[in-house]
RNA sequence: GACCGCGGAUGGAGGGCCGCUCUUCCCGCGAGGGAAGGGAGGAACUUCCGAACUUCACAGGGCAGGGUGCCGGUUCAAACUUCGCAGCAUAAUAUGUGCGGGGCAUAGGCCGGGAGGCGGGGGCUACAUCCCCCGUCGACGGAGAGCGCCACAGAGAACAUACCGCCCGCAAGGGUAAGGGUGAAAAGGUGCGGUAAGAGCGCACCGCGUCCGCGGAAACGCGGACGGCAGGGCAAGCCCCUCCUGAAGCAAGGCCAAAAUUGCGCUUGGACUGCCCGUCCGUCCCCCUCCGGGGGGAGGCGCAGAGUGGGCCGCAACAGAUAAAUGGUCCUCCAGGUCCCGCAAGGGGCCGGACAGAAUUCGGGGUACAGUCCGCGGUCUGAA
RNA sequence: GCGCCCGUAUCUCAACGGAUAGAGUCCCGCCCUGCGAAGGCGGUUGUACUGGUUCGAUUCCAGUCGGGCGCA
């Protein structure tokens, strides 16, 4: 297995999942993000990710998802075993490079409790 | 040379690390792993036109509805269709693929022309009309079929009882449409004749209409004859005429098909065993009964219909995803901006790469666009 | 993706093609009150943008821009 692999296996792609996650989830929100997370039955992680078309155009759109996307891949070690995740970034949402998704990524983790406590 | 505007081309380059997706091959029981190759645009945006494609509808004709509107030339497709050639794939003369020619867009783009509107200048001594030139604009059949509207001002805005006038008349009344005034628009214009005053009432020129001739490929133009001249504007108001038009759209449409439900058929279930026999355990409810059993329901199994969740095809000519890939980060170079040091050559720091992201395909139009290059036009400045 | 609809004051809506674009609400000023609320009087704020048709456009037409809806 690839270290920092990131496969369809890590995303959610049901509507069935998104709404499991919706229905029974916890919602945390932080200064640019929105989360929605539940603790799946199985060992996998994986994410979702939702963005208005309030953000902006489909550039700026992709380009976001493409940087939350990435930073759940560098750090997705830290995370607590089998979460399924959402993530909404805000329409305001003034993140530009790699940096700040990650750390906006790190505070959710911390919020919402979702960091790997080696069980 | 600088700046501005318009049109066209281009739309940073190379590499390291970590990732995503598709195809082919290899390894692996499998999960998966590896190799090679492909992986956004000129606008992929918009959805304003059209073509292909798909499903539905369809005797013929008409109406309704929707659209179209001066003339000529030119431009058109990796789609579709037709023909020819080639050679690859395959068992194949079929099919796919490649090349070339033809067809195909009612209304699009470009170029040119013709009438027309508006503005400016000039000409006919002057006004008006008209003519010529320059610029500019436009979806440019019909207001000689009908309906409707035309504010304010004005007497009057459309089959005129004409406000001030002019003329006749003592007056009542009548005749006028020249002149004044209003307005975007008021019963063709100028001149002469004519008349009580006037008027296409008559005449000349111009304008308008009809017919004929000539020129032109045509729109149309020119010339001649005839008609005294019908009554304003608006059809991007309704409408009439010409011509075109079946509807919807890949979320089209086709296929596979859990669970639950419906119908039909069969039916004691499990363990021991390779299989049969056999043994053991379990065996719901109702009715009939000659106590052997039989029938029905529930349950179980199978089949069928419909088609939900879901999936596949449509969907690839080297992009082909489906909560939707084509990325992230770092370094160097190339442009660019700005600041500092310096007389200058130059050196250093910082910032930093336009608009924008496929979703069946293709063509045209429209819109956005940093920097660089090319062309055209304008203004300013400088040199000869 | 495809198809369709709508843009008028801060907000909710009016306005046969006719001029100064209205009504409530919001905001501002004044009056009233010891102060405020309510009330009264007065005022500000504009047809999304760019062209065209017309004597004249919020209205008609075209194109941009911005919103919204439907279709599995």
């Amino acid at each position: 297995m690839k270290k920092f692999a990131f496969s369809r296996a890590s995303r959610l792609r049901l509507k069935k999942e998104f709404e499991a996650v919706f229905a029974s989830g916890k919602k945390t929100v932080t200064r640019d993000l929105v989360a929605w997370h539940y603790p799946g039955g199985d060992k996998e992680k994986k994410i979702g990710l939702m963005v208005s078309k309030k953000t902006g155009g489909a550039v700026k759109r992709n380009r976001l998802k493409r940087l939350l996307r990435e930073a759940f891949r560098l750090s997705r070690k830290e995370l607590k075993e089998g979460t399924r995740l959402i993530i909404y970034p805000k329409a305001g949402c003034a993140m530009q490079n790699l940096a700040q998704a990650r750390q906006e990524l790190d505070t959710l983790r911390l919020r919402a409790r979702l960091n790997d406590d080696g069980k």
